[in-house]
RNA sequence: CGCGGGGUGGAGCAGUUGGUAGCUCGUUGGGCUCAUAACCCAAAGGUCGUAGGUUCGAGUCCUACCCCCGCAACCA
């Protein structure tokens, strides 16, 4: 293995479009934190940088919608983000950001030191324009009929409702969802990033130097674009909101937000070189340097393949050694999104649960999605803080510390012949180790628990409550140990559990900065006679009702983004079946008829044509599954209401019981 | 349609180069009582998506198929 002298570190720019939620910290940051404090705790050369992504249409329209200015949005939801993760103990040697003028120059310097060696490709093409507006449009603000099935709310990139892939030009009848105008025709010129011509290169780099080290999905999804053959893509918009294309004939035109978002990490770094006294060429330009991109899978087309062919265009500056993208994180059982509002935002964690930063921490570490999608469920989180942090722990802590409190007077007692604790400690110290530079911190984060297991054995099997009755000498040395293995779990917890390792710290009276990884396995951690300071409990256990008032809010939350935009598919009640033969009337007197508003509605696994309601009933809130599906988006009936059978006898279908059934359909008119 | 990832005991996940299927939580029984009813021990529980194939031997390699997620504005 290389021998790297130095390493630089980025985790993702978060876009400040909005709050970011406990995906993106699972999918990026977390693990990148955890990965630098490792490092830094064997005092490693390190930077860790990151900021906000500040520019690109989606701020710009955001801004038109909300009335309001794109820098008031980037204001408010960098200030909000930077918080979050400091509060999260996310320790970014540098939090930057995107709109500094020496991200603009930065970012002006790479365009023309392609500009300059020719390398971009440019070309003219036509593209919508809103002239009210004055912008150009991005094919997904420009709507229009679907010349596959008609329907006239159809996207330019895409028609909802039949599926099919379009382009604004298919569209019949094209208006602009900015200002409902027809848009026209404008030529514009743009420079491309030639991606083609970098095969090759991708092919050795990528195909073949890391087939071995990189996780399976990413180099999977590389090779797929690799392979599928790469196009020129385009690295100037049209627009006013981003930095200026730096050439006379360049009016009204920005660098994409994907050419200018990673080179942030270079201008971050040297804003952070500047503020210490580095030098940042040094962490971008010398081979003994190791570059590492933490992302989450949606990222890894960016910081694979565009970034490094930029940075090896370029010709000074290293390339990623390796890009460990996570999955998705899900939440009970649905995608994360912002915007629908099912999601756990950061800043929201922090005001409900102030102080219980690594409580999070342990629990998306434990379930991070490193090789597939995972989950996050609140009665799951419950389970892992309370059976997990604190009752393993936790307790550990509290009883080691309680009992030299109880028979010690709080000093360390005297050092005995006992068990081999720095072979166990240091075994399980390289495991942790090894787990963490391969970038699988679930593992890493369970050998850290075995190390507090090895400590509740050890105090079962020694009893020192009984010895302190008997034989004082025995007792002493079973607490010494006891001890040092907390000590120990200072030091090894703190990559992932900073806040803890602080607390540790202060409660056994030592100080954190005279202590490295390598001392991990020590047994004299601690001396005898040494006075420790204050023991208090690490952790609360988490009640059931605390979990239910998050697992309440979020369904809040979901009824309350359906009332703020009602939907415009309306349904109507029917139950002519004629074709299948007349019923008596007594059969149809039996039927209970009522009506039901539907609260949510969410596609039910392994079927097509099964959507899973929640209604209410008035009386009462019922799950209810329909097999419409195929007819309706779920996100476009909540809110709506329906007829319900509701004396229909319940009957599973996949596995979710169905109270009910729905009657419903749409006619021409949509009454 | 295609491409990438995934499909392992009740839940969440490990399984590196093929050689007796592991971990955490949960469940059950027992022990202990210093500790936040916490801790320790033991047990039950899996035909490793399906069907073929290669091999002395496959969760692990090959083929076909099924299912889930992603690849599509924004988004880890």
């Amino acid at each position: 293995m290389k021998n790297w002298k130095r390493y630089t570190i980025t985790a993702a720019l978060p876009y400040a479009n909005g709050p970011k939620h406990i995906g993106h910290l699972a999918g990026a940051y977390l693990p990148a934190d955890i990965y630098v404090r490792y490092l830094k705790a064997n005092k490693r050369d390190v930077v860790f940088v990151c900021g906000s992504d500040e520019h690109g249409t989606a701020i710009t329209f955001q801004a038109l919608q909300e009335k309001t200015t794109p820098r008031a949005i980037i204001d408010k939801y960098h200030a909000l983000i930077k918080q979050s993760f400091e509060q999260l103990g996310i320790a970014f040697d540098i939090y930057h950001r995107t709109s500094e003028p020496l991200h603009h120059e930065t970012s002006q310097e790479f365009f023309l030191d392609f500009y300059n060696k020719g390398l971009f490709k440019e070309i003219t093409s036509e593209q919508y324009y809103d002239e009210e507006k004055k912008v150009f449009l991005a094919d997904r603000y420009i709507m229009g009929t679907c010349p596959n099935c008609g329907n006239e709310r159809a996207y330019g990139d895409q028609c909802e409702k039949c599926g099919k892939s379009l382009s604004p030009n298919e569209l019949i009848n094209p208006h602009s969802t900015l200002s409902g105008k027809v848009p026209v025709k404008k030529d514009t010129k743009h420079w491309y990033l030639p991606l083609n011509d970098y095969e090759p290169w991708l092919r050795t780099w990528l195909l073949r130097d890391h087939a071995k080290d990189w996780r399976a999905n990413v180099y999977g999804q590389c090779k797929s674009w690799i392979e599928g053959g790469l196009q020129p893509r385009a690295m100037t918009r049209d627009g006013e909101w981003g930095i200026k294309v730096p050439l006379k004939d360049a009016e009204g035109k920005v660098l994409y937000v994907w050419f200018d978002a990673p080179i942030g990490y270079i201008s971050a770094t040297k804003q952070w070189a500047k503020d210490t006294g580095n030098n940042w060429e040094l962490y971008w330009k010398d081979s003994d340097t190791r570059l590492i991109h933490f992302v989450g899978k949606d990222n890894i087309v960016f910081h694979c393949i565009i970034f490094p062919v930029m940075l090896h265009m370029h010709g000074d500056y290293i390339v990623p050694d390796n890009v460990p993208a996570n999955e998705f994180l899900n939440l009970e059982g649905d995608k994360m999104s912002t915007s629908r509002r099912w999601s756990v935002e950061m800043h929201e964690y922090l005001e409900d649960f102030p102080g219980k930063a690594d409580e999070l921490r342990y629990v998306l570490c434990s379930i991070a999605p490193e090789t597939a999608d995972s989950e996050f469920t609140w009665k799951d989180y419950k389970t892992r803080v309370n059976s997990e942090l604190v009752a393993i722990f936790g307790n550990l802590v509290n009883r080691v510390l309680v009992l030299t409190e109880q028979n010690f007077e709080g000093k360390v007692p005297k050092a005995g012949e006992c068990d081999d604790l720095r072979k166990v400690i240091t075994e399980q110290r390289e495991k942790i180790s090894a787990a963490i530079e391969n970038f699988q911190f679930r593992e890493a984060l369970t050998e850290m628990m075995n190390v507090a297991r090895h400590g509740n054995k050890m105090l079962t099997e020694k009893e020192p409550w009984k010895t302190a009755k008997t034989d004082k000498e025995a007792t002493a040395y079973t607490l010494y140990d006891g001890l040092q293995i907390v000590a120990n779990l200072a030091i090894l917890c703190r990559p992932f559990l900073p806040f803890t390792s602080d607390k540790l710290f202060a409660m056994l009276n030592l100080d954190p900065s005279n202590y490295t990884w390598a001392d991990a396995g020590r047994q004299d951690l601690l001396k005898p006679g040494h006075q420790l300071g204050k023991a208090e409990l690490l952790y609360q256990k988490l009640e059931d009702d605390v979990i239910q008032k998050q697992i309440d809010k979020l369904n809040a939350n979901k009824v309350a983004a359906v009332e703020k935009e009602p939907k415009k598919v309306e349904t109507k009640p029917t139950s002519t079946e004629a074709a299948k033969g007349e019923i008596v009337y007594d059969d149809f007197a039996k039927i209970d008829i009522r009506v039901g508003t539907i609260l949510t509605a969410e596609k039910v696994e392994k079927a097509d044509k099964l959507l899973k309601l929640t209604l209410d009933m008035g009386y009462e809130t019922r799950t209810v599954v329909s097999g419409i599906a195929e007819h309706f988006k779920p996100e476009d009936i909540i809110g709506t209401q329906v007829s319900v059978v509701a004396n229909l006898a319940p009957r599973k279908l996949r596995g979710i019981e169905s109270k009910g059934m729905i009657l419903m359909a749409e006619d021409e008119a949509g009454k």
